[in-house]
DNA sequence: AATTTGACCGACCCATAAGTCGGTTATTTT
DNA sequence: AAAATAACCGACTTATGGGTCGGTCAAATT
């Protein structure tokens, strides 16, 4: 038992400083050495606990992202107020770079998609995974808010949903340095703008 | 003479089929053999005509990508038209892959520029350099689309363009496989719908 | 106390891929 | 035709980084 929790948290360790560092730096880009160096760890360590690589990051993938998308971008889905404003919240949370020294969490998913849609198709079928389940939640949620009256009936909530998540997905290209304070208002403020289109208020500029 | 036109069509001929091959598998996964090999052409070969890969994929950029992204995103917005319908047949067409075999052209900045973000900031910022060229352009059209009446005067021209192209890019994080029809059209239609809530036409669901 | 087992160490192996260099072949110049 | 130069060849060097393996040490089991 006492060693299974040393097990675990020697697991853990690695797990958060891998995020952090591919989340910074890449997974190609990121040598085991590199996460290991930080945490005093040696080659050994690594693989007593993990059979790869790739191993390794599927792990990272499947628990601490995941979380993250859920707890970002999902579970903020769960209420019964009018979606739209729900959304733009949490996507303005999502966009948030961590408070102290954290990650912009936001980001991840597009910078990771992007790495394995090329290189890994089991890593990047997990992490069309999420988006996957993302995509159902919004849409699940928007069609409630069309039978509550929030959004216009004519509106298609598979293409809206995907609108959302592309140009959520894309403004990672743009805000390279996390201070970008600009780029995420603007984003916002039309995201808004496209909300009011689909949304049932009768008319109102 | 002679020997620089042979020169230049070998410079050309790597370039091609270069693009060809980043694009497909990603610039850091790709090995300078891979493209030679397709070619027929050596190590020596290569290296007598550029200096290193980065060079090399730098000529790629500044010819072949900013020339298509001039061709397919910028030069159509060259019109007096309204310009809402002009940008989404522009993006439509961009988002087309090649009729026969030809590359999805329109995919390759998403791609590029989070490659190279982590990892080599002069690239990543040519790269940048053409995100801007192209915003820059789609801000004054949309500006001249307020002045001739087609765009409401209340919108802000660089959040739309921001909105516009982050949309546009992170599109590719969805469509994986080039067939993706649906996604595509989905894309479209909802595009459409936010050009409508910043147009100034009068009300008219 | 003796033994086993889990956590960890780090030198080593090996594949990959960028870049080098001393050549050969083809083309141009004189 | 001879000399010079450009285009090209491919074995080699070198660095990197994932993965292996025989070991050490400490904790747990007996």
């Amino acid at each position: 038992m006492e060693m299974t929790l040393k097990r675990r948290e020697t697991m853990h360790r690695l797990c958060g400083k891998g995020l952090e560092i591919f989340n910074e730096k890449g997974y190609y880009n990121t040598s085991l050495d590199d996460i290991l160096q930080e945490l005093s760890l040696s080659k050994g360590a690594f693989y007593h606990h993990f059979k790869s690589k790739e191993d390794y990051f599927i792990n990272i993938v499947q628990n601490l992202i995941v979380q993250k998308v859920y707890a970002l971008l999902i579970e903020p889905l769960d209420t019964n107020e009018n979606p739209l404003p729900v959304i733009v919240e949490s996507l303005e949370n999502a966009l948030e770079p961590g408070k102290k020294n954290e990650m912009a969490y936001g980001f991840m998913l597009n910078d990771f998609l992007t790495e394995f849609n090329k290189r890994n198709e089991e890593i990047s079928g997990y992490l069309k995974n999420i988006l996957s389940v993302w995509e159902v939640n919004l849409v699940a949620v928007l069609k409630r808010g069309k039978v509550d009256g929030h959004i216009a009936r004519h509106v298609d909530c598979e293409g809206a949903a995907t609108y959302i998540i592309a140009s959520y997905l894309g403004m990672r290209s743009l805000m390279t340095d996390s201070t970008n304070r600009q780029l995420k208002y603007q984003y916002i403020q039309q995201l808004k703008q496209y909300f009011k289109s689909i949304s049932a208020t009768h008319a109102l500029a």
